[in-house]
DNA sequence: TATTGTTATACTCTATAACTATA
DNA sequence: TATAGTTATAGAGTATAACAATA
């Protein structure tokens, strides 16, 4: 029993508010001196909850190689550390220095502004929009 | 006057339903033995509507340097070709040919088929999606 | 003079394969 | 043997600067 009457319709809107992000991103990220995956490196390690490496190339789709050339350039930038696990010593989990914090903060303040054209539906529209979307990510 | 009681939840949720995206994209692309931005610039080439190469460094709001690489991989694998302008000798329009065409509406096949979470919600909440992203796109 | 697209260059991102250390 | 992370390598994406052709 497949629903997609308007399904399609509201992922394609999707896909073009996607698109448009791709262009929004890069400009961003170059204001801090970052590029967009390490904005999206940044934007995954919380402060106080340390990463697992493996686990950042799982959440990013990508290989293992690939993140430690990312950490090696947050790293040699002084963003982050990598901290021996104590559990498991093959095991490298990542951790945000306090300068890598403090640009972690700036960038999602100016990553989590929402766009003009959100803030001009309703408080009623937001809240619906948000039970919508929040049920799209489960 | 500004309305972000909601906005800023929702955009939250949006930022991360962009970054997922950001994991999906790649291995869709690879299966059609694409990149993401050549990804892109299909999707921008609307069979029968060339677009100069100007035009595309804006919307993908990259440099016009990085285009012309682009274009000679998409143009050496025969799914795009540059066009002299006729109004203006210095620009050159990209047109997709039969073979990039097909490849295009498979690429829009993959990719705009809605996630089930999405075919989940009702139709009557389908329609609300729909209206709220279309005034978001605005 | 200004604009469109190209070239040369350098750096980042990304995957594959071979490797080291640990489990 | 299997797993976590690294290294070497190669190709793609990206920006900057200098350039050619055209406006």
């Amino acid at each position: 029993m497949k629903n997609d009457g308007h399904a399609c319709e509201a992922w394609q809107l999707l896909l073009r508010l996607f698109f448009a992000q791709r262009a929004i991103l890069p400009p961003l990220a170059a204001e801090l001196e970052l590029s967009p995956a390490q904005c999206h490196v940044l934007h995954l390690i919380e402060p106080g909850r340390p990463v697992p490496m493996g686990q950042l190339a799982d959440t990013l789709a990508c290989d293992a190689s690939n993140v430690t050339g990312l950490v090696d350039r947050l790293e040699s930038r002084g963003l982050i550390r990598r901290q021996p696990s104590s559990a498991d010593r093959r095991v490298k989990v990542l951790d945000l220095t306090p300068t890598g914090s403090r640009l972690r903060a700036l960038l999602l303040d100016r990553m989590e502004k929402p766009p003009d054209t959100l803030r001009r539906l309703s408080e009623r529209e937001q809240r619906t929009l948000v039970r919508l979307l929040t049920r799209l990510i489960e």
